[in-house]
DNA sequence: ATCCGGGATGAATACGATTTCATCCTCACG
DNA sequence: CGTGAGGATGAAATCGTATTCATCCCGGAT
């Protein structure tokens, strides 16, 4: 029981103080049924009292694995210096907490558009495989993803889930976001809806949610009017501008469906900086639920991802592939939540 | 010229290839200057031709290095599906910028009040070093600090700076912070200041500024009435019930320095949700500028920390550490950021 | 008594790089 | 033409673990 320490103790040192061989050091270790149950013990206690921990290095090398999972985040929004969407921030804990139970380690990487060093992760041996964020919302999405599948690695991307694309994906289904979103204005007698956001084809996931927009307008006889269409690129000051730039057109409208929640608090700043009140005179529903859309003035309603779910259903998709079972890709259902900023409720305890 | 290419190349293969020894090959990709250019050049070409990487867990086995800082994340509120504090969420993007520049990977892990995993990462040769964020808020800091220097563990803290603590700490002057605080709210003709937040020696950076801003009402001649002392932990929904329980207990007060921004926003909506206006009525000032503080209603007065300076400064620190460079704990100064909630500014375009 | 089977363990090898040490070649100089 | 210095390369050891294959021991069946 004497304080018996070393610096590094190796496995080697281990089985000589155990009377053993390194061998049965590595399977006692790892709770092989091989060791008998006394001598398994015994090396453990062994183990635990030297302060021994597996040399991940070498068990990698010898195993080629690494139990690390990649996390790679794309900027939309290029600069160095720039946030990190808060939206896929916020599913990181998730991420880390979900590959934590199985096992697996999280490695974090911020990639640019012009970066080619996704495909590296699982060439080196860093990562058993890539979780890709952001990365739907590029033009060379298919390059990209051809490279990684050319590579042989594994990967799963959040975005939209696209028919016939190399890879699995875990997505929200947007176009029913974006018709829940605008049947609730309407279904609060809200008729000239303005839409925040972009869609071009780089943002497919925007795309589609304006497409379920529509959908509900021409459902219910209204049209969406082109003017009302104001591009915005994911940033508070982006929905700022919008406003700014629909209010500078005369345009007159009743309600704002921002394609982020990002965007449509910037939307709402600069309608309350008009003098506009929310939700009296205009009703505004975003997208995403970030955990700040609860508690922004007045409280934003909504299209729910539930990020707790895209977490665990990503994990849960890379590590079969990396484990080699069956993956499919999944479309997960958004959900309207209703607060303040459409004037469906009074403001009060939100949730 | 050909595609050659095959499933897994190692430097043997390269070697091959190119008609060296593997030992030479190793030498070129590291670009040696042992190795004559032409060979280098040539080495180098077949390897980017055929897709090699270098195997980290090879490399790393023999080098004892992994290049990877472990980030690791204390949940001060304790629940398993709690967010992330979004303060260290922020600080986060801008450490793997820094560790990236400097040649390092970044290993995210959540960790609980009761978890001991931190010792493992270096002695298991994850990572080279460990980054804690959220650290200085337990009861457990020196147990725990005293565990993993006795296993020789580099890491770096963000937190308070204490006299005679074992490691080294980056952290913000919170004294000076809390005094800039109440100094901005005296100078605007605030006497009643309230406090919220917690001040127990569990968190002795909440202490501080606490500290600081007792110092300034005293400068001021006023004194910090304890009745306008409300304990809450760092969650929106606490600083809402501050403002309940001290608008219950009917006291009165003109201004609220929250220790916290995150409490900040709960207070500001407990106060409007009371019909009290801001900052017409009550003049409120946060700590932090996280992120969403610019872009709440109205706008956040709070005291900034730069958390792009702090991510650079943890992250040089811990690389110091680990190429064995001389390193110094620092204290960062503080910032107050004027915008709404304060009463000092109109409304309008704030940055 | 002999043989066989299976449980427990050890010896030895492989994983793929880095690095030390030895070797070889060339060129300058005497 | 011999010699030594130094540049370029190769051979081989090494890092610490996982795993294959051999070995040993023991009890039960024949």
């Amino acid at each position: 029981m004497g304080p018996l320490k070393m610096a590094n103790p190796t496995s080697r040192d281990i089985a000589e103080i155990a009377g053993v061989s390194q061998a049965t050091v590595s399977r006692a270790l790892r709770n092989s049924p091989l060791v008998r149950k006394e001598t398994r013990d015994r090396i453990q206690e062994i183990a635990k009292e030297l302060n021994y921990f597996v040399n991940r290095n070498a068990a990698g090398l010898r195993t080629h694995q690494s139990n690390t999972i990649a996390l790679l985040l794309f900027d939309e929004t290029g600069g160095a210096d720039a946030q990190i969407n808060p939206f896929f921030l916020s599913m990181l804990g998730y991420i880390v907490r979900a590959a934590a139970r199985r096992g697996y380690d999280v490695l974090i990487s911020l990639q640019q558009l012009s970066d080619d060093w996704h495909v590296e992760y699982q060439a080196s041996h860093r990562a058993d495989g890539l979780i890709l964020l952001g990365y739907g919302n590029y033009v060379t999405y298919r390059e990209k993803l051809a490279a990684l599948s050319a590579a042989n690695t594994r990967y799963v991307i959040w975005g939209p889930v696209i028919r016939d694309h190399p890879g699995h994906t875990i997505g929200c289904d947007n176009e029913n976001g974006g018709f829940q979103a605008a049947q609730h204005l309407l279904s609060l007698g809200r008729r000239r809806i303005a839409f925040l956001g972009q869609t071009s084809p780089r943002s497919p996931e925007f795309s589609a949610r304006h497409a379920g927009y529509a959908q509900a307008l021409l459902a219910a006889n209204a049209e969406a009017d082109p003017a009302l269409k104001v591009d915005a690129d994911n940033l508070e000051e982006l929905g700022y501008q919008a406003v700014e730039r629909l209010l500078a057109a005369g345009e007159s409208f009743d309600a704002v469906f921002a394609v982020t929640d990002v965007i449509a608090i910037g939307a709402v700043r600069a309608l309350l900086n008009a003098g506009i009140r929310v939700p009296e005179d205009v009703s505004v529903v975003g997208f995403d639920d970030m955990p700040l859309a609860a508690h922004v003035t007045p409280a934003l309603t909504t299209v729910r991802q539930d990020i707790r779910l895209a977490a665990d259903g990503l994990v849960d998709a890379i590590v079969g592939l990396i484990e080699e079972r069956p993956v499919e890709s999944t479309l997960m259902a958004p959900k309207l939540v209703v607060r303040e900023s459409c004037g469906a409720k009074k403001r009060s305890d939100t949730n």
